[in-house]
DNA sequence: ACTAAATCTACCATATTAGTAGACTAATTA
DNA sequence: TAATTAGTCTACTAATATGGTAGATTTAGT
């Protein structure tokens, strides 16, 4: 399950990304109004300040806004910074491969297999989808 | 990611699917062969039971086997047995329906399309894998 | 200097995961 | 019927992840 983190780092990007190329957005009015725990989502927008995908300023009149057109914003690489691969286990990971604990094989795995279809299926959608997209869906 | 109790459960089932309509065969041995705690693996074979996929004897002779065609046995099935519904937030689930916290309207929700979609890829793939597929995979 | 707003450091409670220990029950066989 | 075998049940436990909170600090604008 894709922990709240997630979920609310994808409601505060959209609510950035409609005003892409405004002015900066307080963190207390993306809480207040994405209903998100305000100190939880502070730590949610910095990460993203940092991994490139906003810029934030101190102050007044300060706030975050996003600084990546919303088309090259991904959600497959939103989700994998603020949940981890989406890969179902860490032996079909393509960004974060690591034999899983549970296998005494990783070569003969067949399960590794079929984790690898499934770890394509979600990138496939995933790794398509940009915020402009998702925005534009109904 | 999938949970120990997931790939542990999946490794045992393929033990037994290989051994299908042959003599019981003990959580030690299967424990043993496949590197599963065993305390571990008997819960988890337990469950499996209870869930009409294996049968148990007990006493000398006795142990575990499958009584469905491993053609029968779907991994999309199994998988929501030992770690819960494929979606991955609740409000996308089809099993497990649930308005996730975390969004304030799960009518208009946005993120809940998207991720609809990828439970659909997800289920597409494990709904439609057998036991006998996943053995004959190579 | 004052105030607004992001940032940093350090916690904390709860749930989940991945087990373990040990008594108990049922079936077989000598 | 007693001993043995093997699954079942109940109750813990340790470690980790999740979902936060509190409060001091830094930076920027007026």
């Amino acid at each position: 399950m894709l922990p709240s983190k997630a979920i609310y780092g994808l409601r505060a990007l959209m609510f950035l990304g409609e005003r892409y190329e405004g002015s900066p957005v307080l963190i207390s009015e993306i809480a207040e109004k994405e209903e998100i725990p305000k100190k939880f989502l502070e730590a949610i927008l910095l990460e993203l300040k940092n991994k490139g995908y906003l810029r934030a300023k101190k102050g007044k009149g300060g706030g975050y806004w996003l600084i990546k057109n919303p088309k090259d914003v991904f959600i497959g690489d939103i989700i994998r910074i603020l949940s981890g691969p989406l890969a179902p286990t860490s032996c079909s990971s393509k960004t974060a491969f690591a034999p899983c604990p549970e296998c005494p094989d990783v070569e003969t795995c067949k399960i590794r297999l079929l984790m690898e279809d499934v770890r394509q299926g979600i990138a496939e959608i995933l790794d398509n989808e940009s915020l402009q997209n998702l925005l534009e869906r109904k």
